[in-house]
DNA sequence: GAGTATCTGTGCAGTATTGGACAATATCGA
DNA sequence: TCGATATTGTCCAATACTGCACAGATACTC
């Protein structure tokens, strides 16, 4: 089961006021809904900090077939796979609204983190990035689509979600077809999934038609049907 | 296309030179063949480095299925995972032959780092294999059965083969069960593919019963089916 | 070196998934 | 607010995959 890391949440917060040092002076980049930050092969070199927004990564198979990687929002840090020391932009991030973000080049970055004293953060940072990417990686390769789907959902819940009492609400609008990137299925696959769990009462529409996910119902049927 | 990460070996090989620092007085342990090393729930917040042997990572899905996620050989360092913070295993860490490990505690493995000033050569070590999770899961969710075995095969050859002039020799036995852990898929499957990708020339067994992987082919032939 | 366990090749029936298509709905932009 | 665009629900035929089963080949054990 995904879990919360409340000391990667710790990090993050640190790593942002960190990064906040660092770019206050600079301008804020606006990316304008449905258009790239970068492109695959781009060596841009930058680390990214979202102010206002959201922005998706994206991996193309040669076939065009696309994978959706991640959604990251305001406050998040993406891009920062320059580290590795590899050139070139190996996905594709894309705005999903408009979007407000500020950059710093990637070894300016790493210097930041080091004066303030928080690479061992940011290690742990990245140690949480890997467990979490083993998890997604288990899942694909052990479970099915509509189980996969589920744990997405819950994963998305609350990565992006207003916690409610009994329920999450998710202020963001990702098509099935985006989900349908993010888990190797077909779209009317996750059409009748979500179908599904919407009859079950696992999740639901909120009246301005975003989605809502009862956490608890839906990890109770998850664990039934495994 | 996965590639070599130059960046990354070098800081591989300052890392091990690191921890040999850290543990030259400390007993080697021995792990037969087929015995773990640690297991799901365990709380043993260790770094392992292997001396000799060969060491694979699992992850059980809760109706048992298994995948496998890696396997390191010698001067690899695994379990490194506890550097998240989360406390206990995810994974199951099995032997693959009789092997030889040396262990550190977690937080003596990110001190020894850092006075060896390596924290940068982690982290960069870390976003390396970030990105190449990345890849993997997005070759798991955009292309099919036949060509994720195949990336895979490359994917050994480059880590754990012993590179010829035309081809590349895997010196350890992984069983097509293991195979189709890999990938998600079933083994008849596996053998299905094995056997075409032989009979096209693509791979071949040495006489004595090792894998031998021809890179240049293997990949032109991926690329055409792509 | 015989016996046992494991691994591989193969076939097949049943099932799940794909990849269209299309109408109905919802959302966006001017 | 209306028309254009994107998203969703649903269906269906073609296909790919699963989950067996079993014989033959290999590798391991004593």
């Amino acid at each position: 089961m995904i879990q919360d890391y409340p000391e990667s949440d710790l990090f993050k917060k640190q790593m942002r006021e960190s990064l906040r040092r660092e770019i206050k002076n600079s301008r804020a980049i606006k990316i304008a809904k449905h258009t790239n930050v970068y492109t695959p092969g781009e060596q841009d070199e930058m680390v990214y900090f979202i102010e206002r927004g959201e922005v998706k990564l994206l991996m193309l198979s040669s076939e065009g077939k696309e994978c959706l990687l991640a959604i990251h929002s305001s406050g998040d840090v993406f891009g920062e796979l320059c580290l590795s020391g590899r050139a070139g932009r190996r996905e594709t991030a894309t705005a999903m609204e408009d979007t407000l973000l500020k950059k710093v080049p990637c070894a300016k970055f790493l210097e930041r983190l080091s004066t303030d004293s928080l690479l061992e953060g940011f290690v742990r940072y990245l140690a949480v990035r890997v467990a979490g990417q083993q998890e997604v990686i288990a899942n694909l390769v052990t479970v099915d689509g509509e189980q996969r789907l589920g744990k997405t959902l819950l994963h998305m819940a609350r990565q992006l979600g207003d916690k409610g009492p009994r329920s999450t609400r998710i202020g963001l609008r990702i098509s099935q077809q985006e989900l349908s990137n993010m888990i190797g299925t077909t779209r009317p696959r996750v059409s009748v999934f979500m179908q599904r769990f919407r009859n079950l009462g696992l999740i639901d529409l909120s009246e301005d038609h975003y989605l809502v996910i009862k956490e608890d119902k839906l990890t109770a049927y998850l664990e039934s049907i495994a």
